[in-house]
DNA sequence: CAAAACGGTAACAAAACGGTAACACGAAAG
DNA sequence: CTTTCGTGTTACCGTTTTGTTACCGTTTTG
């Protein structure tokens, strides 16, 4: 689950944004001054940080400033009282990826906030290997110890889809939107269809898949070794 | 010192870029609408732009597109708000070369720019060799052992790309907008048949080429020996 | 236990895709 | 002015890929 911190002086604020992302499903921290902030920031390394501007102890600029001093690089979304252009410029300038002003659409910042996550969840890598396999996107291509195995283009993307979700059970219709896209209408077993060439392709013992797993009524889900 | 030229309408956003930007040593050129933009470019040559879509007058899109139809191939990085992938590749197909999706982490964005403009930097070799053969881009002449192959203006620029990518899987699109050029509309299958008649002049076995593989669905990859 | 639901898979037909010869057109060269 | 060359399009062909179906065994359900 990701760790949201927020950090924010006035309580009835502070408890509002709190509840609005732990109602999105969200863990939260919370800070209401600047030294809390920081020593919660590199204590428990959360995965966004929501920043007020305005605090006792270490004003936010501050904060901002020495968490990146510090080699964290998560996204920081700063809050500040409205029309301040100079607190804009100078929050980018130390660090901050974003800023909202207040008064602020509790909306607009979730939205942001879930935008700046995805992002950072999903970091395409150009190469996924597994066990002897490597699965090299750019060049199109799929080998096992240096040996080439042909892969078609849908049991490519199919593969493709599988490494970049290792160990998640993937729906049917998950898979079908991933490889066949959203508008696409083929036919309940196609997909199976597609999974027994794979694993035909890579699975040692394909009546007893290791790396391809049927998870019934569901889909599948791809199961790196290790 | 390298010149960027940053187009955004957001006057706080536009500075925070540009301060950053300015941090990193470059030297920056703003532009808050579409029309100061296509001027801007045209007039200064930056080395690289970072393009709002979302723009007074002339929208990011056209720009990019009228900016490639003056010949001009600094890499565009654009600033999309919307996740659309149809926007994306409509930006790509217009000769972008990148886009970051708002928001974004101006970390992310400072990288992705520096990566193109180490790129760019790179004076591309004058000479490519594979093989028996040797291509001289400035004498503009293709040999095989002393022997010359004649290579018609277009079958010179499709197999430089193809030096110049080794081993990566190019797309139709690219090789069409880095040989045809970004604003030309020609037929699906006048790549294929320039693949054909290079085939014919440097494969030993044309209808096995161990130079030039296709790619299905996606386009051709040139694959040097060893 | 029997019936139903579900997934594995072989076989097949249709569709998609790329190779390429032939042709048309215009520009450049002779 | 004629010829040659470069370019882009089209049509035909073979191959590969894809989606569906049917039949089967296994698991779940009532």
């Amino acid at each position: 689950m990701e760790t949201i911190l927020i950090v924010e002086d006035d309580p009835a604020m502070l408890r509002g944004l709190k509840d609005n992302f732990e109602f999105k499903g969200y863990r939260v921290l919370t800070a209401a001054d600047g030294e809390t902030a920081l020593n919660a920031a590199l204590d428990k390394k959360p995965d966004l940080i929501i920043l007020d501007i305005m605090l006792p102890k270490i004003n936010g600029y501050e904060v901002c400033r020495l968490i990146r001093q510090e080699k964290l690089d998560m996204p920081i979304i700063i809050l500040t009282a409205k029309g301040e252009e100079s607190d804009i410029i100078l929050g980018l300038n130390l660090g901050a990826d974003d800023y909202v002003t207040k008064p602020f659409s509790i909306k607009e910042l979730l939205a942001r906030a879930a935008a700046f996550l995805r992002r950072s969840r999903q970091t395409d890598q150009d190469v996924y290997e597994f066990g002897d396999y490597r699965l090299d996107i750019p060049a199109r291509k799929f080998t096992r110890e240096a040996e080439e195995i042909k892969l078609s283009p849908k049991e490519f993307k199919l593969l493709e889809l599988f490494l970049k979700k290792p160990g998640r059970a993937l729906t049917r219709d998950e898979i079908l939107n991933a490889v066949w896209g959203y508008d696409c209408y083929v036919g309940p077993r196609t997909i199976d269809r597609f999974v027994t060439t794979l694993r035909n392709k890579i699975e040692p013992d394909p009546h007893n898949p290791s790396y391809i797993h049927t998870i019934r009524e569901i889909g599948y889900k791809f199961e790196p070794p290790e």
